[in-house]
DNA sequence: GACGCTATTGAACAGGTGGCCAACAGGTGC
DNA sequence: GCACCTGTTGGCCACCTGTTCAATAGCGTC
């Protein structure tokens, strides 16, 4: 299948190094096909290594999936927010920012998190990381409005608002319901949340 | 487990009878547990019958998941669109429907729409479905609002709009992540895709 | 160069999945 | 009462899942 980080296993690694590149596989193997993808085999064939080697150093699935998700979401985060520009305006900052959002080339990341609202509703330890980075979503754009918003917009029910929405059409994008073009779509979220 | 429609399985129905028992045994399955949970042993637990008649019945798993997620949605829209008595203002009746479609007595139908997406990306004959459902529902909202919108509100992104947003939220509370309240959630829902 | 520590393996477990098929048995017509 | 038709069954296949554990083998130390 993928090469990626494979056949980089001469045996016996340093035990953190090991475990940094099973995890890295683990993000990887979750990236492209899903948090539902995340077996000890299917690691640890991409890894290029035992599955008991996998299971011996992340012994339960279910946390190891949480530790996953919140990887790939945290570094997703980080990459949109954490490099974010601000104009001034919010109009046009929320524009953007929702542009990148919903943009084809992140339904790998909206997979992830459907299947997180999903999974977490079962798995506990997934559940408390779901809420958490959602958390974390919710207080940076929150911050980002407050900060060129002004008094007409209440920053944390218009965050609240506008994570709903991009989630909401992030979801319905994996099945290809795309009724209006996306640029349209951004532009009428933003008059909706903004007022 | 549970005893719904159980035991109810003397040898030797009309095929017909069969059939709907089977179709209605994994209707409840799925509306309690989610369409992962629809296996093909699952079901023919919850039928009281043996696992190859439901193999006998449905073939394709895949296709019947396809089925039952029809049947649960299209019954899910008939209740909530079909009952629905329009007062002759937007604002009212959109905040009575969205408080019906957000009530966490419907998180099972949510957990539904929710693996849809999911599974719907990888099911082609899920995805078919999934896409024709949303349609009914957009064109359902589009039509409720044309009818006492007045000028000031366009229906077609409106709708589109407040599927997105009770969507996301919807899938939110799967995992309990609910920083409002429900009611002033749908009375910001409204006044934002209002206007 | 031999030894010891431990990273890594192979194999097995018990349980799950969809799908397939020959054989059984209940209901109906003769 | 017998025979046919077919709804229904039990059993099998190949493959998947997480988890456990004794045995192997690589690397650093002496």
């Amino acid at each position: 299948m993928n090469t990626t980080s494979r056949a980089a296993a001469p045996r016996r690694l340093p035990p953190e190094e090991r475990e940094r590149s099973i995890v890295r596989g683990a993000v990887d193997l979750a990236s492209e096909s899903g948090l539902e993808a995340l077996t000890v085999r299917a690691i640890a064939a991409k890894v290029g290594v035992t599955p008991a080697l996998v299971a011996h150093y992340r012994p339960v699935m279910e946390e190891f999936v949480a530790d996953v998700f919140g990887d790939i979401v945290a570094a997703e985060r980080e990459e949109v927010l954490g490099e974010f520009v601000q104009t001034g305006d919010v109009r046009d900052d929320l524009q953007r920012l929702v542009e990148i959002l919903l943009d084809t080339s992140r339904d790998d990341v909206a997979m992830v998190w459907v299947q997180s609202w999903s999974l977490g509703a079962r798995n506990e330890a997934l559940g408390r990381r779901v809420r958490h980075e959602m958390d974390l979503w919710q207080s940076g754009l929150e911050d980002l409005i407050r900060r060129t918003g002004g008094d007409s917009v209440d920053p944390a029910p218009a965050a609240w608002l506008l994570l709903a929405m991009v989630d909401g059409m992030s979801a319905h994008s994996l099945v290809k319901w795309t009724p209006h073009d996306r640029a349209d779509l951004a532009r009428r979220t933003l008059a909706a949340v903004l007022g």
